[in-house]
DNA sequence: ACAAAAGTGTTCGGAATACACCCATGT
DNA sequence: ACATGGGTGTATTCCGAACACTTTTGT
């Protein structure tokens, strides 16, 4: 990178952060992973992964770098939600903060364990402490986002393994839409996209009865994406 | 603003600039509203009305406030969708764009008579011409995001005057989505959400049989939006 | 045998779609 | 009188919602 460009600007500027939503789900309740800051300000408060921008990076790759360096979590579903910038919303001065949320697998993946010494933990939704800076109104625009989204992209799936059962289908469904749906009505549409290959396996997991285990076509998506279909839950 | 913060840091920081896509509606097409840039880099080109963001003002601010300079448009529908970020969008240097949309009513507002001597003027969606930077993919992202919207939130009416006919609505939205329409289908549909207020005028600018006016019944709207209600067309 | 969780069909009402003619007005 | 654009109704299909019992399996 040239130091001095051709026409740059001198002027004052803000610093640009990212902060990232992961969200996880345990087969019952959405939760959300927190760093209990380390550092001023707000040094000991829980509040979302992030960091600031390096001149050298795209805002996707310092969001993914964030990602990794905080919570070990590398080839998950990240996408840009909102950017927040208000000017006091840092006392460090100005601050511009460009919001991502991830959605991840807990039993693949555990940012806890491969933590770098930070102190990581995952809250559930229904129960977020008190938070830093504006990381509230980010976790909740993330939320909003991710229950309009789910109704009409595949994205749930992140959420679980590749081979899950409907049964944990419905309940990720239930948990980030805060409802309850007709078990009968859900499968039938669930499987009226024609997107679940069913598994010649029964999932071990489950106690009484074995319940039969899917997985998200992925491949057929892609193709038919490209037709221009829409999923529809 | 104080002048050194607390716990402030010193690091190379990115230039925030706001960029802006100003949508209208002439009855026929959609309208996009593009600067002649009087200056480098892009001298000559087209390009989104936009600027860099202020350190005292919050970004929704500065979009307002770059929207007010370039084209002297107030009180519109403003609303953010999406950070551009890469790293060599902006040969100035790095520059991060923090991109908005706007819709505006082309009869209450003249942008480009009340312009401040700069070049602006319109241009049909379809016909764009090369633009500076990025902005193309800012366009397009725009235009995405009113097709997808317009759907579940009353924003066409922006477009449109306070008073318009059902003729002209039908025009918009499939200006907006692209699409033709059955004209019985769309009025049932339209007049099924009990948000049309039938006003005791005609349209005078009709030049055969005169047009039912209407106008969109925003109190009723923002009243039943609280009990949770969703605009579907 | 029984308790717990998985799995399965049908009915009904409302919405989406497809479709063609009459009416008001200016020339 | 006619050409232009505004305005209207019905029949059919499809989808969403409501609803209860059987099957499998571990204890």
């Amino acid at each position: 990178m040239d130091k001095e460009k051709k026409y740059s600007y001198k002027h004052p500027r803000p610093s640009v952060t990212v902060d990232c939503v992961v969200f996880g789900f345990d087969g019952t309740t959405i939760k959300v992973l927190l760093i209990n800051r380390g550092i001023e300000p707000f040094k000991g408060k829980w509040a979302l992964p992030g960091g600031f921008v390096q001149m050298d990076e795209s805002i996707d790759e310092a969001a993914k770098r964030e990602l990794k360096e905080e919570t070990s979590l590398e080839n998950v579903f990240l996408e840009q939600l909102y950017t927040f910038g208000e000017p006091n919303r840092d006392p460090r001065g100005r601050v511009i903060s460009v919001a991502y949320y991830a959605l991840i697998n807990l039993d693949k993946n555990d940012p806890i364990a491969g933590d770098d010494a930070q102190k990581a933990a995952w809250f559930s939704l229904k129960k977020i402490p008190s938070l830093a800076f504006d990381h509230h109104e980010i976790l909740r625009a993330a939320h909003y986002r991710l229950k309009g989204k789910i109704r009409y992209r595949p994205i749930g799936f992140e959420l679980l393994s590749d081979k899950f059962t409907l049964v944990q289908l419905q309940n990720l469904y239930e948990a980030v839409l805060e409802i309850l749906l007709d078990k009968r009505n859900f499968r039938r549409k669930i499987m009226s996209t024609d997107l679940l290959i069913e598994l010649n396996e029964k999932d071990p997991k489950s106690i009484r009865k074995k319940a039969q285990l899917y997985k998200f076509d992925k491949a057929k998506f892609d193709e038919l994406s490209l037709k221009g279909f829409n999923f529809e839950i």
